[in-house]
DNA sequence: TTATAATATTAAAATGATTATAAGTCAAGA
DNA sequence: TCTTGACTTATAATCATTTTAATATTATAA
């Protein structure tokens, strides 16, 4: 879904469209590396020096539970944020912290309804590990010696 | 694995098995509700009223660490440990906070050992929405009006 | 347009989970 | 018994997130 979409979205629920939302929302539109909410507050803190932390989280909170934006749990502590909110998976370098979206082929949790007479809302799946980069970055050093 | 087991496990690696982290690991044997740091430190408090915040910190991230047990982060901000190391899926409701092991079958994510050249380590599968209980529930307080 | 009400943003303080620190405790081996 | 090292404890520190209260902005209606 694009940029536009999601602001015509909004608009159509009531929301106002201020600059900070739409600041934030084409943050994350351009950034697809899934920031935290410190990385988006540093960043747009450059272009709008007062801007404070408790509207990216209000705003972090507002797309989201409109579901026009999805929370990545998989870091203890620490949230991040996707542009995409289609159920799709993700890959965690333990390494790297890097988030990879990664397309699961078959997965018979996408699209389900309701799973053992639970209403399924929302899929997370993390995919924990050591990423292709670090991997290459480890066989290189052990080379080295 | 019973608690024997995984006990040996921890001798094996040369850690030594203090009170305090027997208590931690038996805590997690005996309540399989996917209880919080803050669960185990309120209860285990009871027993051992000098246990500090730290030891069961410290002791979860051991266990996790030698791969006894679970880490589960879906809910923001805070962890949930789960007895179960073995990869299983996770139900949590959004209403109570309740968390449900739920049997997918036929992930095909299981038992694969890498995906778009990541080496996979861990996974974790939240399923989130709204539990069969508190559908129940609702069901009933829609019928009473 | 202007006044008013409603909503959003800000800065700062508060909270809650987790980690770091430093001092104290304990057990095993010299 | 003394020493060493590992573990636990209490406390303080840190980090992410939320709350609060004041201010600013936007929407609504006269």
């Amino acid at each position: 879904m694009d940029l536009n979409e999601k602001i015509d979205r909004l608009k159509k629920e009531g929301i106002t469209l201020t600059i900070q939302r739409y600041a934030v929302l084409e943050y994350l539109y351009k950034n697809r590396t899934h920031p935290t909410a410190e990385d988006i507050y540093h960043d747009l803190k450059k272009r709008f020096p007062t801007i404070s932390q408790a509207t990216i989280y209000n705003t972090l909170n507002l797309l989201e539970n409109y579901g026009l934006i999805q929370e990545i749990t998989a870091e203890r502590g620490r949230s991040h944020f996707d542009y995409n909110a289609k159920p799709h998976h993700h890959f965690i370098c333990r390494k790297c912290g890097r988030i990879y979206d990664v397309d699961v082929k078959g997965c018979p949790l996408v699209g389900k309804k309701t799973i053992d007479g639970h209403k399924i809302e929302e899929l997370r799946v993390y995919i924990i590990g050591i990423c292709s980069e670090c991997l290459e970055k480890e066989g290189r050093e052990k080379n080295e010696k």
